[in-house]
DNA sequence: CATTGTGAACTCATTCACAGCG
DNA sequence: CGCTGTGAATGAGTTCACAATG
């Protein structure tokens, strides 16, 4: 059964994309995977996709591999994305229009119920996904009115903090910054952050000091 | 001096994000600055900000600490961001768009050269920041002609992994994979994965199993 | 004398190798 | 017999602790 050692953070990724193609591989008319083909298409050792699993319980069958639908099941469970979540975004210039938009988010159970900004000429225009962009001073009442549980901040890298303040005193303690910033929040609050820049300067890195370009 | 030991892929993320935090530094008026305060603005042991500084070199002066602005020259030597580079962005969606006006990636010397889909709608349409679309059969050509160093996908994730042949195929080795699957390249390929819903989920296990929600 | 630079200790993650089992 | 599940071995990355030094 599921033991809870310490689990890594990289176990929980990697079981987002072991997902993933799980979904693929339905779609493909497959019953059954082998953590070796699975660990293929992730492109991870088939060890560390049994690891992994192995960390929540058992859910393969010996000689023969894993259920694709029930894997699929099992994982949602332990992402906990068998539910659906109410996020909002911050700051609707063109990446949080896009992700406004962005249909991804709502065919996996993450519903955008709120659009923030401060700029005037831009509070109470409405988006194209049906929402009105809202003031940023009335995110306290917001939240609670729609049971807004993650917070998006697409905004300039300097409005970014202020805007984590904001969201942390309205209770809201999980955000994803899309800003090229580190924000600083207390221990009660999880924060993923998404900076473009940052994967392209790894990305010159390493064509410079690998590829010699 | 810089020995040339096996260096963390984490370390030079990191110096990417050390670089953020002394622009911002330099911007407040900062002209010196100690490992113990870099450290803490980018929330990580002072330790590891000096022994990621060292695989590279001795940049700092002891007792005193690291010169804002040399340093900053030193890191953006190291990621060979001291020069432009030229991408291109196959997928002319809303994140597609939203990339295509991002203000971050000139203000970086990172330049959007040319953009592609396979839409015969959208081939041929003028996009905001001034390039026209043209069809993806076009690639190779561009990439030549354009010197194309880096590639965007932002397709949906069932055209991801043509995408990628394409430009693999076309002599582009550094890919940025926005999509929500994971690309299979030759070792001769560099990719980053950008995938916002595997950030979410991991949110989502940390709401649910760390914060109880 | 405050702060860097770094070998050594430690912690965490991955991979191996094989026992266990359908 | 083949593939999972997992303890043990290995490897990688982080933090400690202190000598070196401007």
């Amino acid at each position: 059964m599921g033991k809870s050692n310490r689990i890594p953070k990289a176990t929980i990724t990697r079981l987002s994309i072991y997902y993933r193609q799980l979904e693929l591989l339905e779609f493909d008319g497959y019953r059954m995977v082998s953590s070796e083909k699975l660990a293929w298409l992730c492109q991870v050792n088939p060890a560390q996709v049994r690891k992994d699993l192995g960390y929540f319980g058992e859910f393969g069958v010996r000689g023969v591999g894993y259920d694709v639908i029930d894997l699929q099941a099992q994982i949602k469970k332990i992402l906990a994305v068998n539910r659906e979540w109410n996020f909002a975004i911050v700051g609707i210039g063109n990446l949080g229009s896009a992700l406004l938009e962005h249909q991804n988010f709502p065919a996996r159970g993450f519903n955008c119920v709120a659009a923030f900004d401060n700029d005037p000429l831009k509070i109470g225009k409405p988006t194209a996904a049906g929402l009105s962009i809202r003031d940023i001073e009335e995110l306290e009442e917001a939240v609670k009115e729609l049971n807004i549980e993650i917070g998006f901040i697409t905004t300039p890298a300097t409005a970014a903090q202020s805007v984590a303040d904001r969201f942390i005193m309205a209770n809201v303690n999980a955000i994803v910054n899309f800003s090229p910033t580190r924000i600083i929040v207390p221990d009660c609050c999880l924060v993923e952050n998404i900076d473009f820049t940052v994967k392209l300067d790894t990305l010159t890195y390493e064509l410079h000091h690998e590829l010699g370009i």
